[in-house]
DNA sequence: ACTTTTTATTGAGCTTTACTCAATATCTAT
DNA sequence: ATAGATATTGAGTAAAGCTCAATAAAAAGT
């Protein structure tokens, strides 16, 4: 006896445009990335969960991998657009460079998993895909170098201050608290580590006062006095 | 026609001891992780490099992940030793944090394709096998503990520095360096770079020196101020 | 309204690779 | 020399990424 109804015929999926089926996909594909991480993931599982069979995926992208990069692609690109309309609001070094670690901090403790996904996946994959999403990542840190150089210039930071130090310093430092949070499942306090991790470096890097009574509490109170005062 | 030299008869591996096959294995293993990363590593090409068949690695690793786990935990007793010796002969804060820092750059800089295996395998992995792996990490990245509360004890650093803090930024720091080192195939300046970030941190956590201009009325107002802001 | 063209969807199958296991060869102890 | 222990093997399994020819449905053309 051959039971039609447990072994049930798959029911086929309403045609999509392209469009609307690429981006069903990729929706799913965020998902399950999230949920199992990249290797661990199933394109069988994408599938499922967009309701299309596993060839289907492959008719809209070429490959897991591919999948996944364009997944990271339109998260860059969404957290770069915000990091870039949001600096415009901020005057002076120590506020700009404390609005960015801010933001980088709660975009990491909001999308861990995505971005656990993510620097995982770049760093491990074959080297041509794993390009673009080196470049898109220049893309999204870019702003403190300007941020850097201004500093300098007002000689508000020191003039031999390395960029690149900076940089890795403050995104090393924020990518290292994420992963503690991951293992230790325990949500970091974004406001709190952002006055901490930016009062670290910006001692670390700021001009040495020829006038003592200017001292760091006193230049940072300023500042935020005079953003009070701009509004 | 069939020709028996092309397809050539496999001879078989000399037996070997427990120990001695195990080391071999190691070996080749890390070899090839090295080369490779984990994911592309084939299981069989780590048995071809020890001149033994598929079946014999898994006659003394359980999995991959296992093997790869393995590698790690050697290549951490290692350097855990390196650092723990060292450290011994270095007096005062500052040097104790250049020490480390130069250690742990060097220790990048000679072996980014393992540390890049490590790194990336210790997270993506499956929870039960990282968690030893991050004990590891926690055993290696420990001392910096006790060198700051040193510090804060002498009263050298601020007292309210934040220990994990300071653990994030330099060891997430250094890891953004290697990995902008292996993206770019350029060696980290280890000696320059040491010496950099440490001047850096230490600028950011020494204590403040006595300054008889910050008095303590401007103290108390810079206090009452700042926690109206914060309300 | 009917035919043709295009293309979204399918499901069966291919390939690769981690992993298993019963059989066999080789070493050691008695 | 015999027996037991165990190192090694090669064939085979399962899972998952990926291919492709066939099919169905929408769009375009007449």
């Amino acid at each position: 006896m051959l039971n039609m109804n447990t072994t049930q015929t798959r029911k086929r999926a309403p045609r999509q445009s392209r469009e609307a089926r690429s981006q069903a996909i990729l929706a799913a594909a965020r998902q399950v990335f999230e949920r199992d991480g990249y290797a661990a993931a199933k394109v069988a599982d994408i599938a499922a969960e967009v309701g299309v069979v596993e060839g289907t995926v492959f008719h809209y992208f070429p490959s897991k991998r591919a999948l996944v990069t364009r997944v990271m692609e339109e998260f860059y690109q969404n957290i770069t657009q915000e990091v870039l309309s949001g600096l415009a609001e901020h005057p002076g070094t120590y506020e700009q460079l404390l609005f960015l670690v801010r933001t980088h901090l709660g975009v990491m403790r909001d999308n861990a998993a995505l971005c656990s996904v993510i620097l995982n996946s770049s760093r491990d994959a074959d080297r041509e895909l794993s390009k673009d999403i080196r470049q898109l990542n220049r893309d999204y840190t870019h702003p403190i170098v300007d941020i850097i150089k201004q500093g300098i210039a007002r000689g508000e930071l020191r003039a031999d201050v390395s960029i690149p130090l900076v940089r890795n310093t403050l995104y090393g430092s924020i990518e290292h608290a994420m992963w503690v949070q991951l293992a230790d499942e325990t949500a970091i306090d974004v406001d709190s580590t952002a006055r901490q991790l930016t009062d670290l470096v910006y001692r670390g890097i700021r001009a040495p006062t020829r006038d003592t009574s200017h001292s760091t509490e006193v230049a940072q109170l300023v500042n935020r006095l005079n953003s009070i005062l701009d509004n």
